[in-house]
DNA sequence: TTTAAATAAGACAAAGTTGTCTTATTTAAA
DNA sequence: TTTAAATAAGACAACTTTGTCTTATTTAAA
């Protein structure tokens, strides 16, 4: 797995709040049973993302997340960088220190080039573009097919 | 982490034994102690080597480790499979069961090309060739920056 | 002002992976 | 035939990730 479960959740929930554009605060509870992911671990997920900077929370009744910023500026690496850190893009395939810097692993060029792909990828797609096409119905971001996400 | 430990074990011990050409089992305990590997743990990743037909194995003295074949026809990819399983590579980066056939997650394209190019690179580098890039002192199997391996 | 709804924080449990150790077995060589 | 060198097998410990639960705190609304 390239990401860790903790990432794909809160890509997943990312998305979810991104679907949901009438301004309220979105509580994690509603998030974690449409999504079907465990409530308090998916609480968490979503305190990194707060310290990110990604969403902010307001506590109390009526309270839930929000983004913080737009969505539409939001890339699908910020989520990764704010839940699984800086370098889960930058470990050598082979788990070799330093790998790029001193003689590389055997793998080094052809997983550098594979990554750089993924990573430019990630940087490109937001937040809200995979929202609209969960909205069209192209994609969806829970385990069953259902039809809402 | 796309391969696991395990995985990444086993690779580098695989590059080891193809550098040891002089027809001589190799002990476990050698490969352990020059890839600086837990000697246990390296046993048991052997045997998944050795009941997915990569490598064989005799017991006791002057015993220890072959290739069952020729290295020269022994891809990365055939040790992952032996090592991590069969769908390493054919995981939703979402974790979404079925991503590919049902509706698919909203990085199923992207991330499947990533993932076939790297496969095709696995297919395609040998064991042999690793090795040979070792020996010509290009990259390294080691942590640390061994001028052997 | 009280209550219900919400997050915050962190202890704890479960599961998976990684790593260690012991015992049994096999084999070549002394 | 005995011994030392090797793998086989599997129990078990340590660590990491994932998941559960409890308590405290905050806030809007009744």
């Amino acid at each position: 797995m390239l990401l860790s479960k903790s990432c794909i959740y809160g890509i997943r929930a990312a998305v979810y709040l991104a679907l949901n554009r009438n301004g309220k605060y979105v509580p994690v509870r509603e998030i974690s049973e449409n999504l079907d992911i465990s409530f308090h671990f998916l609480t968490k997920i979503c305190r990194k993302l707060s310290s990110g900077g990604i969403i902010k929370s307001i506590k109390g009744a009526q309270g839930g997340l929000k983004f913080e910023r737009d969505p539409e500026n939001i890339s699908i690496m910020e989520i990764v960088i704010a839940i699984d850190g800086n370098n889960r893009f930058s470990e050598c395939l082979l788990g070799l220190p330093d790998c790029g810097i001193l003689k590389p692993c055997p793998l080094h060029d052809d997983w550098f080039d594979a990554i750089e792909s993924i990573k430019e990828k990630f940087n490109d797609i937001t937040v809200n573009r995979i929202a609209e096409e969960v909205r069209t119905g192209n994609v969806r971001i829970t385990e069953i097919n259902n039809p809402d996400f």
